[in-house]
DNA sequence: GTCTATATCTCGATAGAC
DNA sequence: GTCTATCGAGATATAGAC
């Protein structure tokens, strides 16, 4: 880490913004450094290439999710209530960043599908440890990927539709929680 | 309806596939023509746009989806059930159709937004009604949509580990379903 | 209905001035 | 470290032969 140069977040935030919004054909080197303020020669200054643009926004989304998923390990409700309560779309930056590499994930990129299905895979793990039952540990993380999948769309009916019931759908999750 | 010609067919499916497996930005109109077996001067007799194409596409998926609503209302087992049960991916049309879908709803197509905003209060309507308790109705909604967006993922991490899942999952959407 | 040829534009990337 | 200018490839779309 040791603070990257200033242009470099300017450039990286513009990337994750324009794949959320426009998705990953709008998202040109062009667009990109428009968004941030910068020259195309200027970009390639700091990312040589495009692949070293989505390598850069990938690494970022690993070291949020890494963040996230600590604190969704100690969390005090515990990781099943703590995952669905996050999973909300809420406008934080790992709600930004998993948006855009999901972008990128479905652009076929290698990286960013790897990156999401470790992201899957270790949210998985934790709730099935406090859960117990595999089965009612899945149902609980596909509420969570549900809620994801409704983040990461354009359009506003999800929000609509989920943004003021996050607390009913945790009494979903206790129940589910609770015995098998 | 009424038999659309064998070439425009083809086309669509094309066009499906390569949105589906190598995103929208792949899915050029040269790569649609190859794949279909036709010259671009072909194709752009058939759809005399991109955009044609793609509203072609999506009428497409809006006639498979109001069959799979049908087939969902009047299942024995329920909405509920029938909604999870078929959202696991089962490389059916349907399938196909949504990933299809996906990839132009997220790069910010707004018909594509709209048809897939409607099938998704469609099916929680018919499930709501079925539940009766909202909150749960919204969470096994979730859990489907959570198998839906698996199912849109290129790569084989969900496959691995939800596809041998769906009875025991089901017994999950019972535990919901069973009183408030 | 389907093809080839081509016009026009935009992409990612390089070169080199400042 | 940031800019402008420009190249070659590939994008959508048109024109017109068959």
């Amino acid at each position: 880490m040791t603070r990257p140069p200033h242009a470099r977040e300017k450039v990286l935030d513009a990337y994750c913004r324009l794949l959320r919004e426009d998705g990953e054909r709008a998202a040109t080197m062009e667009a990109i450094a428009a968004a941030a303020g910068v020259s195309k020669g200027g970009l390639l200054y700091h990312f040589p290439s495009k692949e070293a643009l989505a390598e850069a926004l990938i690494a970022r989304f690993e070291e949020i999710a890494a963040l996230g998923l600590a604190e969704m390990e100690h969390a005090e409700e515990g990781p099943a209530r703590n995952f669905v309560r996050t999973s909300v779309h809420s406008g934080t930056e790992m709600d930004h960043y998993f948006a855009a590499v999901h972008r990128l994930a479905q652009a076929a990129n290698e990286a960013a599908i790897t990156a999401l299905e470790s992201a899957h895979a270790a949210w998985l793990d934790l709730i099935r440890a406090e859960v117990g039952d595999d089965h009612a540990a899945e149902a609980i993380m596909l509420i969570g990927e549900g809620l994801y999948y409704h983040s990461t769309m354009p359009g506003s009916w999800s929000r609509g539709t989920f943004a003021a019931t996050v607390e009913p759908l945790l009494a979903q999750v206790d129940r589910l929680r609770s015995g098998a």
